[in-house]
DNA sequence: GAGTGGTCTAGACCACGGA
DNA sequence: CCGTGGTCTAGACCACTCT
């Protein structure tokens, strides 16, 4: 493995020579897992190897490691190795880093279902073309519409509505029935089935009211007050695959940031 | 090594010998940051003189300054030297840190003024209690209210309400007066004036309604939502040292997190 | 030019995981 | 036991800042 070795061999991708060799390491792994050379969940070479393929000490090997660990491309287990990391090996990391909403009351069972109401076709209007930086508005997208239900005491009750717009060239082969197939956790259905892993999100939150039908689903009169979340998220090229909308009603919930 | 010495000397605080020696270092500098030994905007001694006062490696005392550089404890330059960091010299990182609320409209002017309403000196709720970890409900706590005013084009308007609790022992001379004179940036006051600085928070969002006085302040009808941020925000020690809440109407505004 | 941090190397030893 | 990553060292060279 890594006899033809990505610098110096192959110029495809090239860096001014002031760019340090660390640098030039992470860039080279990140591109072997964009380009699926090393899928998730794969095993590197040992640190011994992978220096000596891409020509550098050690020591600088084990620095672009770590710095790919920090963000969330690798994990090292002592012992073990250096894997690329997955949603579902590394649950707990992706889950906290991407689902911001907890429960007031931690210890109290939070247990979800999420039903989903709408999936069509669509042709993006301008403003999600602005918001998912899409030049062809011709390109499909992917809409759909999803209510989520909390059980608290047995009772069912939605507490959030959820809109989602996919970029259809990154999900190419999605059907509702596929679609409908998935539990849980959206994110490693993204990856398992379809190789698009989320890195990165970019979260806008604003006050609302519910609307009457919103009202009507939740069992609550009106006026009620929501937290409207617009998430873009991008995946491990960068691309902005996904734009969703979650009005969520904060009555047994939170939205929550540690700095 | 570590003879003169935060470790091993003095036996405050003790790490098992399994301890990596790069954590022990930033325990040590941590904790002369903490005491005032080094204050901030302070330049530190160069690598070689902390390495050899530190008794270990060059490579070992770098790893060390890096984690704590990440952490947001020191800043480094090249060509100048090692500083203890401080809200006015790295105000751009501590502000976007801290500060998640922004302007839809980034190109507009976003200008904010603040007015204080209220300043008085209280015994903690049970509630404040709760929040605020306070045992003793005797200890004497800052309360403070301000209106936030946000100047688009030419129009002043109310746009934050802001509610404020002080834990005065880490404030102790703090008087309206004093509090009057401080401008714009709140946390670099209270390190400027009063040595506490912020390195920390953590932000617990809800929806909420304006009642009637919010609203005819804002000059808004009811209903009328808006979020409530509530915050608990912790300085060097990792002691909470001011809870707030800021309620937000978002109508030229969100909050935003990225990841 | 003197002094600072930033990068890079080569190699030693330790701690953990699994066969 | 072996192979993995984690820590630590000592020293070379480069890039930046200020005088």
């Amino acid at each position: 493995m890594f006899e033809n070795v990505v610098l110096g061999g192959e110029k495809e991708e090239f860096f001014p020579s002031r760019s340090p060799l660390f640098e030039q390491v992470k860039a080279s792994i990140i591109k072997k897992i964009q380009t699926g050379e090393w899928h998730h969940d794969d095993v590197l070479p040992n640190e011994i190897e992978l220096a000596k393929s891409f020509k550098v000490s050690q020591g600088t090997l084990r620095r672009a490691l770590k710095e790919l660990v920090q963000e969330g491309f690798l994990v090292r287990k002592q012992g073990k190795g250096t894997y690329v990391s997955s949603y579902e090996a590394e649950f707990d990391a992706f889950y906290s880093k991407f689902v911001p909403i907890r429960a007031d009351d931690p210890a109290r069972k939070w247990k979800t279902r999420v039903h989903m109401t709408d999936f069509e076709i669509i042709y993006p209007s301008a403003r999600v073309c602005h918001l998912m930086s899409i030049k062809d508005p011709s390109e499909q997208i992917i809409h759909i519409k999803r209510l989520h239900y909390s059980q608290l005491e047995s009772d069912d009750k939605v507490d959030t509505f959820d809109e989602l717009f996919l970029r259809k060239k990154y999900f190419p082969e999605l059907t509702r029935e596929r679609f409908l197939g998935q539990k849980n956790s959206l994110y490693a259905f993204y990856q398992r089935e379809f190789d698009v892993t989320i890195m990165h999100c970019r979260d806008i939150l604003k006050a609302t009211l519910l609307n009457a039908e919103q009202a009507q689903l939740a069992g609550l009169t009106l006026p009620y007050p929501a937290i409207i979340q617009q998430r873009q998220a991008f995946d491990i090229n960068n691309n902005l695959v996904e734009l969703r909308y979650l009005t969520t009603i904060t009555d047994y919930c939170h939205y929550e940031t540690i700095r």
